[in-house]
RNA sequence: GGGGGGAUACCAAAGCGGUCAAAUGGGGCAGACUGUAAAUCUGUUGGCUACGCCUUCGUAGGUUCGAAUCCUGCUCCCCCCA
């Protein structure tokens, strides 16, 4: 099986140029991806060209990530319907470095085909303007430009700059030069990037007579229309301090049957024969969520590490697990800290407990957990409170008696809300 | 420049003098069912010292016993004509 078989059963191909396999299997194949500094860290989002990239090397040939110092300075309007902000200098530069060194962890960079990160600031800061329009400017027509979808949408709606309508010019060029001097004859992205590509092959074609190859990859889509990569409070990123090693192991245990056997193919790098094998394991007995967890720890230990991944699991069996009452009781202090990582977290003093505190007036007056009494007799109401696995009633106080280890009392608000109280 | 329409809670959108803390839909949250899934059903979705009170319908004033509803100034949006 050759790279673009393997994106073919994996879902992962969407458009291609004629005579792209061919090329991809001439033998030391090179293709860039590029990836917006928008910010200092990647998110899952970006994991399905990442991937691209590691199909790509596996077959032997070599990656380039091309970090877009100089295209994040003007924005894509793809799938934008209005203009982008710029970012400085600086934190691009700082974004570029923080994405580079999480590259590292899917890309070899070692051997014949070692992958290797660029940054079109490099080369995109010595053309000048007149250069500009005259070596590439001239090459492409307005009529085609105007003809890719991104810019028709925006012409018909919000309106563009000239920057933003030149985008697609500026990342030609990267390919241009990617071609020319580092014989990297193919660029690959995610379907939104198809026109923006294709511009760039069109300007090889033109101003050097030769061709150049690209392919793309359908964007990751759930079943229920919400965006891939997101949950109720953002992006799911790969960068630990902004997404939890525990939070990103439940985002892909939370997968629905059907997105999960989608997910898999495109982020697992188990075989053909394995992952089938699942899927119909899967689908035979679905409450088992044989695909969830190995996604979810695949990705786990490959994004952070093995032993965030033990921990991940050990919380999520305390959280989601049979636990009760007495499980946690017999939890030491340096476990429930390492479970309730990430939790928010609320501290009381030792003096709030000694007056026994109703459950409301705990809930919304000694912590802030709920943002209203109002609030807090809603939920309670509900039965959606529980105070250490056990759910409670109104007439509940809160005391000395609930303490874990003296110190730590654990409220839930429905099944997946986890709040810890710390007593100082 | 001329004419017209609009701004209501997280969003969309009713309401056009009291019965409005404000219909309805979406979203959110919770409960049931389950498998921490999907679908479905149910409840809930301004605050409080709570059969009452307080603050909210772009903004600042005014009329009135009483205003989201009427009047005036201001800000912002949209449409049509030029």
């Amino acid at each position: 099986m050759g790279f673009i078989e393997e994106l073919k059963w994996r879902g992962m191909l969407q458009d291609m140029i004629p005579e792209t396999e061919d090329y991809v299997n001439s033998g030391s194949a090179s293709a860039y991806i590029g990836f917006d500094p928008t910010s200092d860290s990647l998110h899952v989002g970006n994991l399905a060209t990442i991937m691209l990239l590691v199909h790509f090397q596996r077959y032997g040939n070599k990656p380039i990530a091309l970090v877009g110092g100089a295209t994040g300075m003007i924005g894509d309007p793809s799938g934008k319907s209005a203009e982008r902000n710029f970012l400085d200098e600086g934190q691009l530069r700082l974004n570029q470095n923080c994405i580079e060194k999480q590259l590292r962890q899917f890309l070899d960079f070692d051997g014949d085909a070692a992958a290797v990160v660029v940054n079109n600031y490099d080369w995109m800061k010595k053309i000048s303007f007149l250069d500009f329009i005259r070596d590439i400017g001239k090459h492409i027509t307005v009529n085609y430009m105007m003809a890719k979808d991104s810019v028709k949408n925006r012409i018909e709606g919000q309106g563009i700059s000239f920057t933003e309508f030149s985008y697609q010019l500026v990342q030609g060029t990267d390919f241009y030069h990617l071609f020319s001097e580092m014989d990297c004859k193919m660029q690959m992205g995610g379907s939104d990037q198809w026109g923006n590509i294709t511009t760039g092959v069109e300007l090889i074609r033109r101003k050097r007579g030769d061709k150049a190859f690209a392919l793309t990859c359908p964007l990751v889509t759930k079943a229920d229309g919400s965006k891939f990569g997101k949950t109720e409070s953002g992006n799911v990123w790969l960068d630990r301090e902004r997404t939890s090693p525990y939070k990103f192991y439940q985002y892909w245990i939370n997968a629905s049957d059907e997105d999960a056997v989608k997910l898999i193919k495109v982020f697992s790098l188990k075989s053909k024969e394995e992952i089938e094998s699942m899927i119909l394991q899967h689908e035979k007995e679905p409450h088992l969520r044989i695909i969830q967890k190995a996604l979810a720890e695949e990705l786990t230990e490959r994004v952070h590490s093995k032993s965030d991944l033990t921990k991940a699991i050990e919380a999520t069996n305390i959280l989601f697990g049979k636990s009760t009452k007495d499980q946690l009781v017999d939890l030491s202090e340096r476990d429930i800290l390492e479970v309730f990582e990430g939790v928010p977290t609320f501290h009381i003093g030792r003096d709030d407990l000694s007056s026994s505190p109703g459950i409301i007036d705990f809930l919304a007056g000694t912590t802030e957990i709920l943002s209203s009494k109002g609030e807090a007799r809603r939920s309670v109401k509900e039965n959606s409170i529980s105070v250490n696995k056990e759910k409670v009633g109104d007439a509940k106080l809160v005391s000395d008696s609930d303490l874990i280890s003296d110190k730590y009392i654990v409220v839930q608000k429905g099944k997946k809300q986890y709040f810890l109280v710390v007593v100082d």
